[in-house]
DNA sequence: TAAGAATGTTAGCTATGGCTAAAATTATCA
DNA sequence: TGATAATTTTAGCCATAGCTAACATTCTTA
């Protein structure tokens, strides 16, 4: 039988560890992390369009998760369990905007991506990834898409 | 410049009217609509894996909002508005469910349905769609897959 | 038709994840 | 070095969307 659920019904059911807002905080880390290894509140805070006071709460949340590393004040720094999950989420970022890209999607690009990208669990992710990589060498869809 | 939000950043900044959840409520009252005019609270709630004060709660909103006709302990029903909103949902999470399936996924095939429909705006669906019919006829995809 | 069962509602709790205003800390620079 | 500016935290608010327990209503059936 077909099992149906809210939204919230699979998170609860799935006990998912990371919700979507943790997953933006913790990719973004990352990310600023790559260009510069000081990750201060306000950067995140600006990088992710939220008020500070949200940040500071949501890194206390990282912390206790053992995501990142802090202390009041100081420097936001992933651990390593945390620094894996970033990378993941920034591979599975890119894997989702060059498939939307490739679909065609323009100008909601980077909205469709962020949306998109907590939605998608390993498996979806390989098939999208194989699914890309064929369009990309795919003679017939050159034609059909242009 | 990148402009980055978290999740719940980009549903109020685009003033999204429904949430992921009154989707889901919507298209369930559509689904069950479709083989019974009788839609009621607890119908609903089991369809849904919710408890039925959940829905009482959510029927007021969605009544509310002009999306349902409903009177306490009655019967709950879609109106126009209501109606074309379900039949849109209902095509959407179809769409979506026919391209999971066409690039391989079966696991998780309605979990993951349920949780991208709400991700995926018009534009990105029209390309998904178009994207399921190109591969739908594509021999070399039909190579591909197998 | 009256009792008990089924259904639905209300009240009030929880957590998440935003926000503002005000307080605290840290950094800067004259 | 001490005043001011910038950053960060705390406190407390909001809405969403679940939940349970208790109450109300409606339905069924003996």
């Amino acid at each position: 039988m077909d099992e149906y659920y809210t939204l919230r019904g699979y998170k609860i059911k799935n006990e998912e560890i990371l919700s979507s807002s943790m997953e933006d905080y913790i990719e973004m880390i990352y990310r600023i992390s790559i260009n510069s290894d000081e990750v201060r509140v306000n950067d995140l805070s600006e990088a992710l369009n939220v008020q500070p006071p949200s940040t500071t709460k949501m890194i206390k949340r990282l912390s206790n998760g053992g995501y990142v590393y802090y202390e009041k004040y100081g420097l936001i720094k992933l651990t390593d369990k945390g620094n894996d999950i970033g990378d993941y989420l920034l591979k599975r970022h890119k894997t989702i905007y060059e498939f939307l890209k490739i679909i065609g999607i323009e100008n909601d690009l980077l909205e469709q991506t962020e949306k998109l990208e907590h939605a998608i669990n390993e498996n979806t992710l390989n098939r999208i990834k194989g699914l890309t990589d064929f369009l990309n060498n795919c003679s017939e869809y050159g034609k059909y898409i242009t």
